[in-house]
DNA sequence: TGCTACAATGCAATCGATTGCAAAGACAGG
DNA sequence: CCTGTCTTTGCAATCGATTGCATTGTAGCA
């Protein structure tokens, strides 16, 4: 690509007749210069425009500018329930991150390690890391606590460990799927988890099993059941279910993905859905909504976790403050509840 | 995060008694320092794991090792049919850049102005972009290679502009769609495209044209509808076809969502798929393979792609080579056809 | 007029790595 | 023993921007 003409501070002090520091005072806006000569330069360096060399700033500066979003290496087709909407987050984050000024960097990491961490912050490549909780071990959440590594977390906190994180609200999202079954008159709701081990599916429980008693009825044993996240694990699961509990007539699945599996199960048997059994998913992903039969399901407003994760982060790295936020969860009806 | 002890090459230098020129050369492996210093001191920086300061390298070598990825800044849903698989992609991309040593930054840039270019690299962040074909005006590609920006398309290539480049074969897609369909005794396949005036839909067109004519079959402009690969579009286009065609066999549609809409049309008018209408798809998204009836598609190779056009873009950087590549494509075979 | 105070600007060091050139040491040939 | 050659290493400039400190200029005040 062909140089410009005006390169560096140099360049625009001597147009300008001042030296480079006045430049560079004057460009960062700072109170040392004149109004007049701020202003002459800023025109000077606009009408020849002129942007200054990142990499040089950062490194006087100490610091990138940079955040690193950190992603499992390899996608082969739907791996992780929050892996899919991957792309529609980053954009938020991408928007906060250069809303603030900063840039963002994305790297592959696997799940084993967390060598990344230190070789791209000594390296002085980026000032922090936006890591998707559920794709790392505690452990490894636990060491990047420990090594101070400015990170922020999506997803359901790690308990007992004191850093910045961003999560959708589970339990409000168990609850508010569950109030619309009961809400339409549902009898027998079960709950298809993901991992029963899994305290994000812990919480989303939570919230079904309030919602449930708030309307006066109990959770039942015969109505649980745990898959993986994965279609097949739908499959599988909403099989034993209908074993355990043939009279069912809702049931909270916590992906969509396991929905769709739920539900060809459920039609197999000769039910219809909604009008035997009420579905409803979570993550809202693009299948849900193109699915034969249009899923109801719970929805987390990614642009603003995005946005939030970019500016906790960078207040973080500027302040060391801690903060932890739960964002909202809506749910969008559409046919299968 | 805690700083270390050993940060610069000066740290290491005083370590092992030589000057940080020394250290410098050791670590690039230079021919000028003797097999045993630089042993020396290779494991003197791995003991104390020395992370060299990239951005003051950067600076020293007027280049970032960054790659930009241009990405559309909103994601309302399936914006684009390119979009949907970026993250796929965007794996393949980055690993190809990390083999290379290059670090990937993703940058979000509306198709109405390419000043993110200039920007990008006069500031120095960047030494060349990514960019989705598609996703920009023929007159931004056209200004990108008139700038001489370092950059690699993928999709289709805008004729007569020299640049790399790297796409699926839409020909063939379109061919082996057609030929499958042939294949299993289709007489009336129809085509449902996107943008007629889009040029990969024209190859694709091409690609069915070619594949009929060898079968000895001819093309029939009642078979012949256009949409914009929405899933509304699928389902107007496909309404049309059944009227101007209605005893058609067997449709190939170019997107999956469209492919989606066109199968609840073909099965809201009381038929069948695939028995008396066959339907393949393009694309492969998550939502061919999960909907309620698993769709036969056309499939690139993403991980490839990506792979590609790291190094190819690469290449072009270091030696201004210009390297165009169509990657095959591949016919998953499902339930739709 | 002379002195202080302050506003505006310039000088030069600095961030950390690379590299052309100079210098030092080793060694062989005469 | 001297000199030329070659190998190995160090010195110091450089990339481009920032910033503490010194300097210049100007105005205010007695």
């Amino acid at each position: 690509m062909s140089k410009k003409t005006v390169q560096t501070l140099e360049d625009i002090a001597r147009l300008a007749n001042v030296s480079r520091s006045t430049v560079s005072r004057a460009l960062n806006n700072s109170p040392l210069i004149s109004q007049e000569t701020k202003e002459r330069i800023q025109a000077i360096a606009r009408d020849h425009d002129f942007r200054i060399n990142v990499p040089a700033r950062n490194l006087r500066l100490g610091q990138s500018h940079t955040i690193a979003f950190v992603v499992a290496p390899c996608y082969m087709g739907a791996t992780s329930e929050e892996d899919l909407f991957g792309l529609e987050m980053l954009s938020g984050i991408g928007n906060g991150l250069h809303a603030l000024g900063y840039d963002l960097l994305v790297i592959h990491a696997g799940p084993n390690d967390i060598a990344w961490a230190r070789a791209y912050l000594d390296s002085g490549r980026v000032d922090g890391f936006i890591v998707m909780t559920s794709n790392h071990k505690r452990s490894h959440i636990q060491s990047l606590v420990e090594m101070h590594t400015p990170f922020i977390g999506w997803g359901t906190p790690v308990p007992n460990l004191d850093y910045c994180w961003v999560t959708g609200d589970n339990r409000a999202g168990g609850a508010l799927a569950t109030r619309r079954l009961i809400d339409s008159g549902r009898q027998r709701i079960a709950f298809l988890g993901g991992p029963a081990d899994s305290l994000t599916v812990q919480y989303r429980f939570q919230g079904y099993e309030q919602a449930l008693q708030a309307a006066g009825h109990s959770v039942d044993a015969n109505l649980l059941v745990y898959g993986d996240y994965t279609h097949a694990s739908g499959i599988a699961a909403m099989q034993r279910l209908l074993e355990q509990a043939p009279d069912l007539d809702a049931v909270f699945v916590n992906s969509d993905l396991m929905a769709i599996g739920a539900i060809e199960v459920i039609q197999s048997r000769g039910k219809r859905v909604p009008e035997d059994i009420a579905v409803i998913g979570y993550d809202d992903l693009p299948i849900a909504i193109y699915n034969n039969l249009p899923l109801t399901t719970v929805r987390q407003n990614l642009p603003l976790a995005g946005k939030l994760l970019a500016q906790n982060l960078i207040q973080y790295i500027q302040t060391t403050a801690i903060t932890t936020v739960t964002i909202p969860v809506e749910l969008v009806v559409r046919k299968s509840a």
